[in-house]
DNA sequence: AGCATAAATAATAA
DNA sequence: TTATTATTTATGCT
């Protein structure tokens, strides 16, 4: 039951009662509010600076929370930093939630000046999770693969056929693979940047 | 087939030959190199600042694509952003894309400081398209759905549509339920995922 | 108080 | 490019 969305009703006939709590997100026009000593304002400025800052990082908010989870006392999920991206939460709890994540987000700037390896070990996961490739072409098959396409970048039938059945891969797959990586070859074949070598 | 990883792999025995041709954002810790005129560190730079300039004005890859598509002459897709920010294009390429993002980026930035409003018109989406609520599939859809998973995990979009018709939800809903439910299992049965050789 | 998973976004094989 | 997978974010529920 959010009020956060209920405020945007045109409606704004309605009392506001002792049962509505209004969360930090809440949009209002009003200035700077502050309740009960928390600064509202301030505290959704930090909340879109959080999400940038973080993003920069190339962070995700599963990371965060499971980083905070490590450091601090208490454990956070990716929900819990997903609701105080977008203040779907009391101030009570954005109070209290925010200057852990503040202190938190600069340690984690800190290490990624040193370079991002530090980063990623500071952040705890494993230094660099390759993305899932979306079929499972194994780095030691890819290997395979390039040794061939080295040898024969336009393998016959026949040839594909034995790769395949090498490799434990689809016929069609490799074929398809041959097809993308002369592609490949084909659109950056007039410029060797780097020269390496 | 990407280059770019190979070139991660700490196997450096392996020589480069001319097959191996570098793209843009390859990792590489020379100086900034300049070939044929094009400044790929400036390019690099450009990028990574793109990205975080894009998430800053909270829009996605298919935003600035269909926007872009709106504006410019050529169409640029979700995949052509994509592969501009993790630069996974030709050098040639991205000189050409760059300039057109540059101008883009500033002119939406502009119009983001005269009120998200007006970001969004430029944008040319709905002003504010609200995030699909969750739907809650009942106890006896679930099972249906499951019945028809188990016997096909792929329907095809006519048997999509027959489903989506015999449960009485969206076919929108039914699709992306068998997505996930592919996901799932697929993470759940992590199964000697280096078993292909 | 956070898990399970639906929806949205990014990456990539075809 | 397009269609789909892989990954991340958001939220209904208890």
């Amino acid at each position: 039951p959010s009020i956060l969305k209920s405020t945007t009703s045109p409606s704004s006939s309605l009392p506001i009662t002792c049962g509505d709590i209004a969360k930090v997100g809440q949009l209002t026009h009003q200035p700077a509010s502050s309740e009960e000593g928390i600064n509202l304002e301030e505290i959704r400025e930090f909340a879109k600076n959080f999400k940038i800052r973080r993003l920069s990082l190339g962070l995700t908010q599963t990371q965060v929370g499971q980083a905070l989870t490590a450091t601090e006392g208490p454990a956070y999920s990716q929900s819990a930093i997903c609701r105080f991206e977008k203040l779907d939460i009391t101030p009570k709890s954005a109070q209290k939630l925010k200057p852990v994540l503040e202190k938190w987000l600069a340690e984690a700037e800190h290490w990624n000046q040193k370079g991002q390896q530090n980063l990623m070990e500071f952040v705890g996961g494993e230094p660099s999770k390759k993305r899932k490739r979306r079929t499972s072409f194994t780095p030691q098959a890819i290997e395979v693969l390039n040794s061939y396409f080295e040898k024969n970048s336009l393998p016959t039938g026949q040839e594909i056929t034995e790769i395949a059945k090498e490799l434990n891969y689809d016929r069609e797959v490799v074929r398809v693979w041959f097809c993308n990586r002369r592609q490949t070859l084909k659109n950056t074949s007039k410029i060797n940047i780097f020269q390496v070598q």
